[in-house]
Parts: structure tokens; C-alpha cells; sequence
DNA sequence: AAGCGACAACTTGCATACAAGTATGCAATC
DNA sequence: GATTGCATACTTGTATGCAAGTTGTCGCTT
């Protein structure tokens, strides 16, 4: 039970929802995980109310699960999902690339060179979170330069689920190295103005996620949710720590 | 003020949720008047925290802007937010019905029809509350036999803006009978296993909201939120009610 | 020993009180 | 008359207490 301290002179709710999603995210919390408001809240050193609003929000973004009454957990991999957050990025980001190598200019396109010039000393530097923070700002850049600024956060909702499994399913950091050269390839191809080599890079990079998810699912099943099973809250928690539960005052 | 009955056996921050989601989708609240905490939670008879609950949704829909400390408003029409809505909603729904078209089976197809059929006599009814929930009842199901049951829910997102600027544009219901032939022609070529007319035929339901945003922006300029300016909350405030501010005790 | 009932501890949902910040109207002053 | 300072009532953010429901364990009964 370790507590964080937060800047109390910004908002509480905010920090929480960065600091555990990012958890979520990295995989520091782990799927079926089970958490709490009231020991997340004594975690953090903040109230119930503001973790409250985290826990909402973090199941809207499909990051967790939270059964009234029984408890919280975050959320198992469901592959239907991920398939589906799969098909929405690379539906937006397919299109969305078109129109950025169509309507980019050279000042975007500097822009774009120098996230790429920063990703590449996160590669080398094996900073992991940096490199996603960078990986979010490349295509949000791709949004803007396509004239939609905001589908980013559609996007961004979905890249979600699909980090995740990339972080649990390769705990190695080699992958960093593959995704940069991916960038540097649909990069070339949106300065050169290329559109239709522009999407044929953007579909490479999107479908190498597909084989992460049956790698994850063979390497760890306990993580994925089963097919059939509709979910069974209470099995899924393994990780209930210093659990009072049945002792007699 | 009036005071609106909720069933107490039931989940109030949903019921609020959809009650107010219906509000400004509708109309009955208007971009840019103010709305808080306090006075919702007497009006709907509940407390401020599933009212504050509600709030956050909505914001994260794009509904409501929230500006701490100082107040929220029913979010103004934004002409950049509405034009990337429906570059998402018709990005993923044209690819969608190709897949509709492709994989639906013959049971779907027959749920296809049965949905067309209250809609049909919805029109005859002019209900249009109805009509919209049959509405978003077929593009969900047109999901599901694509096989991404689960990107309806950014569509809905998404589509939630573009039916708010249509309500607020054309407050005279003839509008339905006119998207309930562009439904029967998407649903002809899908139940065809055409993809090609399936995806012509969507292209042309969506891009039918187009014109509605300029129409607004002429007939009530006020709702509209100005391109240059970049948010001044409180000039948005002209349906301040029964104010209190200033009255010495 | 096996089954069953009661209880304790936990969970989230809701209500309410307090805290911090902001805008508005009034009043005093220049 | 215009401006500045201040009091007041509003706003959202946070903390905490209570209520309702679920789960698992203990202990009693059979």
C-alpha cells in the first residue's frame, strides 16, 4: 500500500486517470486484476470521489470492468474487442493518412521529421514510455494534417486496447525498433505526397498487431477472456491481497 | 424548476444520463445555456453526485463543455467537431456495410427488414423520438453483421453530434420519411449482397447532413460556435434563470 | 462429516458537507 | 462620471458518511 503524492494545487482526478492508465496500459495492473475505490483511494492519498470519476472513465474507455455491489477488475483482454478497436484504427487511420499525404505542408512535414528524429533516441535509449508518448504525438500530427484534429481521440481510444496487448504480450522492448522503422516508411511516403504508398505503410503498421493477440492468448490465458464465458467476476480475483474477509472482531 | 420522477430501484445516473443525452440531442437544451450541478440535481429529484457523474459523460461525448469553477454549458454547435464526426461516422460506416454486404446471413437480413418496418410506420406516426431509437437500433445492427459489434459504439458517438445539428436545423419532422428511403435502398443492396451499391448508398445517407450546418449557422448564428473565437464561456450565458448573484441577504 | 444458516467484511451507489475559485453588483473613491 | 475594491452568491472539486447488496467464512445443526 504505497502512497503517491500528487500535486494537490492541480486537479486530483486527472493525475489519477494519467497515472492509471498508464498502469493499465504498461501492464503494471494486470488484467482481472481486482481494485477498489476506497484502497486505490488511500493509495493515492486522495478521496473516493475523484477515483470514483477515474474508474467511470476508465471503463467508458473500456479499461476496466465494474460489477455495482461486487467489485472492480480490470478489464481481461477481450479479443472481440481488440478485433473491433483493431477495425476502427485502421479504418481511420487508413483514410486518414490518404488525406494527410494529399493535403500535408512543408511545415507539417518538418513537424513530422522532428518526432522522428526525437523517436529515434527513444529507441536507442529503450524508453518505452517515452516512445509511446512520441508514437501518440506522430499520429495525432497525421490527424491534423489531414484536416481532422479531432477523430484523433476516436483513435486514440482504440490505439489503447491495442498498446495494452502489445505491452503484455512483448515485454521486451525490441519492438520498438520495428515500429520506428514503420513510421519512417509512412513518413517518406506522406512528404513525398504519395497517398496510395502512404496507405499500403499505414495497413503494414496496423496489421502487425493481429498476431499479439494469439500469442498473448497462448503464452497467458488466464489474461484473455474466454469466448463463451460471460464473465464470472469473482473468479477473477486472484490477487486479493490482505483480505480481511470472515474474521471475527 | 420542475421536479422529474426516477425509479429508485434503478440506477439513477443511467436514467439521468439518457434523460439528459435526449435533452440536447432534441433541443430542448440549447448550445450555450448554462446548466450546474446543484440546480439539475433538484430538477431530476437525486443528488449532485450521479448529476456530476452525468456531466463527465457528457463531456467526454462532446455534449457539455465544463469549465471548473466556473460553470457548464450544453456545448455549443462546433462546425470542426461536427465535420470530423462525420468523417468518422462515414469512414467506418461505408467500410462497415461493404462487410454487411458481404457477411450478412439470412436471419440478419430478415431483422434488417423487421427494423424497416417500424420505421416505417414510425414515420406515418411522426414520432421522432422512436424514429431515432430505431434509427441507431438498424446502423447497430448493420455492425453486428459486419462482424464489429462492438465499433458501434463510436459510431453512436459520433452520430450523436450529427443528429443533434440536424434536430436543431430542421425542426419540422419531414426529414424522417426521407432517411427511411435512404434506409430501404442501403438495406435492398446489403440483403442483394451488393457491396459496391451497399457502400454508394451509405455514402450518399451520410453525406445528407452537410448542408444542414451551414443552414443553422445562417438561421441561428448564436448557437454556432465562432471559428476565430476560442471559447468565452461567460458570454454563453443568456438563459441565466431566477439568478440570485448579488442579492444581499 | 456434510449441509445449512447467520454474520462479518467487503463492494459500489448515493447523499451531503466543506473547500477553493470566479463573476457580478454595489459602494466608496478618485 | 469612471474606476477600483469588496462582499456575496454562485460554480465545480473534494472529502466523508450512510445505505444497499454480495461474498465468503465460521459455527451450528443434523
Amino acid at each position: 500500500m504505497q502512497v503517491v503524492a500528487f500535486d494537490r494545487s492541480r486537479n486530483a482526478a486527472q493525475q489519477a486517470h494519467a497515472l492509471l492508465r498508464e498502469w493499465i496500459l504498461t501492464g503494471k495492473l494486470r488484467p482481472g486484476e481486482g481494485i477498489s475505490e476506497p484502497s486505490m483511494a488511500t493509495m493515492l492519498g486522495i478521496s473516493r470521489t475523484p477515483v470514483r470519476e477515474v474508474f467511470k472513465r476508465l471503463e467508458a474507455e473500456g479499461l476496466v470492468e465494474i460489477y455495482p455491489q461486487i467489485g472492480t477488475i480490470i478489464a481481461p483482454i477481450d479479443p472481440n474487442k481488440v478485433r473491433d478497436a483493431q477495425f476502427v484504427r485502421e479504418t481511420l487511420e487508413v483514410r486518414t493518412i490518404g488525406l494527410a499525404a494529399l493535403l500535408g505542408s512543408s511545415d507539417q512535414h518538418r513537424a513530422l521529421k522532428d518526432i522522428l528524429v526525437r523517436q529515434k533516441a527513444l529507441v536507442k535509449a529503450r524508453d518505452v514510455h517515452g516512445f509511446m508518448d512520441a508514437d501518440d504525438a506522430l499520429h495525432e500530427q497525421l490527424s491534423v494534417m489531414a484536416g481532422h484534429s479531432f477523430s484523433w481521440q476516436v483513435i486514440a481510444a482504440a490505439k489503447a486496447q491495442l498498446d495494452r496487448v502489445r505491452h503484455l504480450s512483448l515485454s521486451d522492448p525490441s519492438w520498438l525498433a520495428m515500429i520506428y522503422d514503420e513510421h519512417c516508411t509512412i513518413a517518406e511516403a506522406v512528404i513525398a505526397r504519395n497517398e496510395k504508398r502512404a496507405r499500403a505503410a499505414m495497413e503494414v503498421h496496423q496489421r502487425s498487431i493481429f498476431s499479439a493477440v494469439e500469442r498473448l492468448t497462448q503464452q497467458d490465458p488466464l489474461l484473455v477472456k474466454a469466448v463463451e464465458q460471460a464473465g464470472v467476476p469473482s473468479l477473477l480475483f486472484p490477487a486479493a491481497k490482505e483480505t480481511k474477509r470472515g474474521k471475527r472482531s
